[in-house]
DNA sequence: CATGAATGAGCGTTCATTCAT
DNA sequence: GATGAATGAACGCTCATTCAT
């Protein structure tokens, strides 16, 4: 009635923007088991600590708080991604950190990775899914200009730099769907340096 | 007030099986463009040109309706899997074989690609992601089969064949996320050479 | 297409227990002149002066708030039935009391006689149906008891007090039956007195 | 899908005039455990070894099909009633008669008693319920005509002939009720003698 | 600002009725 | 005549959204 506290680091009585982070916060930890239509705003504002109405004082419809999710995670992984693309050196390093923080990632958020990041969005999810593929464009570019550079230092063979991102691309993902549809088991982030060895080297004898 | 007239009962008496197929393939079509929590009961009567009660002689709900569908496609693309098994030989051909019929199946159906074998489900989905985990599961087994064929072939060095058939698999995966979601623009089936070659060979210099 | 405007939000804002009883109140009413079937949840709405979605508020289906009104009657009855008790003296006083307040009852609730207590409930009406007889019960062993302190008090010859009661009881409601479902022509109550004589006497010479 | 042989006395390749009457029977023998409303036309057409639309060539909506069933009952009754007159000699053999056969019916007809004879019938139920309401009309007057008979012998004191066979009503429901809805133990008819008892003597010492 | 009771459009499902076979 | 697949109007219930408090 007056103070709740549930969920994930929620606190009443703050700055409006924690409020309103607390919210997108709540909905990030129940979109980790359930579909966007199978959760209700009521869900939402329990796991948040907040009454119903509120939820519509920071986000106009519940279309748009998941639109403002999907937008957040993704300006997070990106910088991220960026970040290390600043802190490492081009080639090897540059890519296996590339590699693990992707990995990293999809371990950290194994529910959502069902929900965000495969399309279990609204109908127009398009604006999610443009999104979503912005992400993945952007990660794949990132990874292949990483491999120009793998190219120019005699890292790896002359090669169609964007096609061979995407092959890297899918051996980071194929782990993650494996782990994570088909519970095949390994902690994902071991993997960094089995999949930089095949990326390397091939299955060839 | 409590008794009405209803039902016109005029309608055009298909073959019973007939209906039942065309009822599935309405809702397949709808479901390339739409989420499952999108689509009315009504819109797949329209589109299948059917009443709404008609569904219901078929499938007793909307839910075993789209389950029916999941189950179906599997079962077409896992007998496919074995046919290619039995008619190509062990090694570069079988699993060349493979890798293109997996890009086809996703080349031809890049709409379901994003719902049914990504989880746009209702909310008991993990019966629906059960069986597409074990498609998955399936079509990992039988490439890492034929991986260790290869393996005996002296195509391919000693290998955990598990981790190794998770890699080609990612490998296609990855060609056909970048694909249908950020449309780089290949034909998906043009890949198989170029994914068998980095499967085979890496990316080393 | 899969999110549109919804709610208007204009209300009144009773109390919530007022609200409730409306509700049930709403329902009593219209079941004096329909069946369970027959009444839709708008009908009740609209008589109660609230929108459908409030009915859900306060009772989970249909079934459960006629459940819900038919164990507030029955309740009602009892404790009137208990009051006489307490408040009359043993023999001819008590019961009596006891047959005018079945009359009176019956008098005010001639539709609700037709529905709730002659079995028109949903399927599971045993759920209903169990409640309405074990009032039927409880009236019937009390009115045994009251014939018991009746021959005690020499009132009565000496009998099987509980077919006696069933006797007694049958009396009171045959002038129910015959009054509502035949309009013969009287006032319930003003028999109280007709009944008395005949079970006292019998009619004979 | 040819022959089928269900329920009561079905057969098959009848004359039209039988298969009307298998379909009442299998509609009052559905109606003796479940209500008008949750009684389904295929339920009754299987019970009556019938295709759903057969029945539709002998009732021409649902309601009337069961306006028919309660017409019949209560003609059959009723000339029941009106064969017991005409055999039976005035005084106590015709009243004891007409209670007995009474008591009989409704130990023949314990669920029609919950269903059709208390109201559970379509919203328009005033059809029924009047069919109903005449058919008691008709037997308290007739027990009435036999209660006048009873004075002309001596047998009963003058009295009021209506209310009285009001109240001999009501006490041959009383023992129905109560054996009915309240399981008290004991078998109708064998109740004729006490209800006689009661009616003459009434309870006094 | 925050609340949560109230709202009502919308959808899944049922079943009396029809009519091509 | 008999059949039963097909029909579609109708209703119970849900839940995103609103706004009086």
């Amino acid at each position: 009635m007056s103070i709740k506290k549930k969920g994930s680091g929620c606190f009443s009585r703050r700055a409006p923007e924690e409020r309103r982070s607390s919210i997108l916060a709540a909905a990030r930890d129940i979109l980790q088991a359930r579909n966007f239509h199978d959760i209700k705003m009521e869900n939402i504002a329990v796991q948040a600590g907040v009454a119903k109405g509120t939820l519509y004082l920071y986000f106009p419809t519940k279309e748009k708080l998941f639109q403002s999710l999907a937008k957040e995670m993704g300006q997070k992984i990106f910088q991220e991604w960026q970040s290390i693309w600043e802190k490492t050196s081009p080639g090897e390093e540059r890519l296996k950190a590339l590699i693990f923080s992707q990995l990293k990632f999809f371990d950290e958020n194994k529910g959502l990775f069902l929900q965000v990041f495969q399309g279990n969005l609204p109908a127009n999810a398009m604006g999610g899914l443009k999104k979503k593929s912005e992400l993945i464009r952007a990660v794949i570019d990132m990874m292949a200009k990483a491999i120009e550079e793998g190219v120019h230092l005699q890292l790896f063979r002359p090669c169609e730099s964007l096609h061979t991102a995407v092959a890297l691309f899918g051996l980071i993902r194929g782990f993650v769907f494996a782990r994570i549809l088909c519970d095949i088991p390994y902690q994902l982030t071991d993997q960094t340096d089995f999949i930089w060895d095949v990326f390397l080297n091939g299955a060839k004898k």
